[in-house]
DNA sequence: CATGAATGAGTTTTCATTCAT
DNA sequence: GATGAATGAAAACTCATTCAT
């Protein structure tokens, strides 16, 4: 008997779980869309196609479901920012960081309804969505910075520019681009491309 | 008669002018502080002093405000953004770009509530300032994009480079060292560090 | 086997009485911390330790139950309340009355849960309460004139009295002592002090 | 001009004045008929005849108007409470409490709106109206308290009586007599009547 | 019988916009 | 033109009740 109620109790919470899910990802759709503020959480039990009440049965506000989905996000994106190995043996650091950007834009474009929101909206619709937003920023600038203190150590990075700065000219340079070929656009893009482009610029720059 | 009606007719639209541009000046701080959502008419007709009526007579809608604002922006921020002058004789390409870098940190500066607005929130509200947005952006992407080409064309910048994706980069580079300096703090700042700093590493690359 | 299915079915009935009977206890402590319109079947089924769906099996809704504990109370007080024995050879009768205030406080002292839904909330929820409860308070006021009556007719009550009012006097003389020492507080009371000042209050006023 | 505008100023805020007792007024009527709880803001706009809008204009919230119209109820019981005046050459006390019962009587008769919601349900509904009543009750009682063992003093009341408790009871009966006669029921009633059993039986209780 | 996820009508409250004065 | 009271559609959220499992 109570194997068949663990039985229950599992495939119930399974259920549960799969009905979050549901929830979430219409809801992903519909902010995707039609943008936090524009998103009634009419539109996102219709999308659903569950009833009002159902929906605060998973999540508490429409600012929670947000936050669930933003979480998710930035779960996904900050297991794919490393930084980079240079002991020796290791690979060459183009090529680390290459890696890196690739997989960056891959979990990108596989997120593109995420990301635009992320990168077109969620910011001032409350204090601990932009706090949260800003601390993820932060800590990539952060640790731009370190590997550029630290490549400078190394002589790999010229050692008097501005970390600071820099890491912050890089920050942007990999946002715009993501900006604009995979948030403004829905076409397929060129990952080797991208990369390839973005890594080259902050490498070199565009004097010859 | 008719020159009296000409004089009254006269002062009337300076009179309505002016309080136009009062309500669109407490507009923009309180766009500015509180963000376009979280600003209702009731904060807009008080800071301005105005009934909730007369904001109406001067603009059709909350929406429409913020176009008037941001048209406004968008002009002053035009104006600093003007190609490179590479006829023999012309002042060195560093320092021209270095004086342009330098007008538009001003600019930005001296409207920090309207940049504010702009890079924080200006996206998502509605179809037409999305529009707009991109047109602008798009705009200064094909300056560069004309830039580097002809700059590939004339030597000083590396002919091989993708130059829809640089200049990308230069824009991303650009837009979040103004969010970091200038929206996200109040503090001043200083503007030939980060010119110097911004045009170094899109010359020249973090590479020794 | 009919012997057999009588006793599961009364065994079923016993079990079925006991959920209830533990239902309405636990619902009598909700209610009475909580006060009827801030107790949510929610609390009801989470105190009692069942399923929502198991308090629809024995109650028809929130106000059933409601109105189910309100009948056991009315039902104790009823058994509280007894006339005056006027025969010759019947105790005294201020001793008579003594017992049945000293019984009624028992009784409330009892089930302060009870009476403090009684008094504090029990009006204003649907028009049966309301009615169930007037029906109560009328015996009572009903009980006491006609006590006055015969008391008039036997010459140990004035006789020129407005039994109608001063019935009224006596029944809010002992609501309000019931409110202040009893729901008011959680503090043990003097029951014989309390009926000793009420019973001499209702005989000789405050007059020397 | 200016008076002009004085004129205009005063005359709206009339209209305000005026309007707002519309909605209290109607709002009234309607908690008194349904109850506070089951009186929703759409019973209450509907019945005052405006916008859902303008009622919030006017009142911060179903609780705010109820808050306003039990402080006005409380406000007008009050200042028909006064204590005795035993000063010699002052009217006979009889004649005095006389005067004061008669004119409560005649407060809650012109308030029987007000008042039926009082007795009959402004408790429980949340912490702090019960508090306010409370306060008011409490204050009735400790006047009565006073009274009663100033008298005592005096010589016009029972020396060894509790007061405490005898305050209860007057107060219960005062309470149990205008739910009755005036919440109850419709009816016109006979003050006199009323008064001068509630003030007998005070005096001199029920004994011969 | 027991369960608890699902329901949806209903609640209070907000706020951009209008219009009589 | 200027005013600000009035509007009402729409928002987020609650909770007593139902019903498939």
């Amino acid at each position: 008997m109570s194997e068949i109620e663990d039985g229950r109790t599992r495939r119930a919470l399974e259920a549960r779980e799969q009905r979050r899910a549901q929830i979430l990802e219409s809801a992903l759709e519909v902010f995707s869309e039609r943008g936090y503020h524009q998103a009634s959480v009419s539109d996102l039990v219709a999308a659903a196609g569950v009833a009002r009440g159902t929906f605060y049965l998973y999540f508490d506000s429409k600012q929670a479901i947000f936050h669930d989905l933003l979480d998710d996000l930035l779960q996904h994106l900050r297991e794919n920012v490393v930084g980079v190995d240079v002991t020796p043996g290791a690979p060459p650091v183009r090529e680390q960081l290459m890696g890196t950007v690739l997989k960056l834009l891959d979990t990108v474009d596989a997120n593109r309804a995420l990301v635009r929101i992320l990168l077109r909206e969620a910011v001032g619709l409350d204090a601990s969505i932009d706090e949260k937003l800003a601390e993820f920023y932060g800590s990539l600038h952060a640790l731009l910075v370190l590997s550029l203190e630290q490549g400078g150590a190394l002589g790999v990075v010229r050692a008097d520019l501005d970390a600071e700065v820099i890491a912050a000219c890089i920050l942007g340079s990999v946002k715009e681009v993501l900006q604009r070929w995979l948030v403004q656009s829905d076409a397929p893009i060129d990952a080797e491309r991208l990369a390839a482009a973005v890594l080259d610029h902050a490498l070199h720059g565009v004097t010859p």
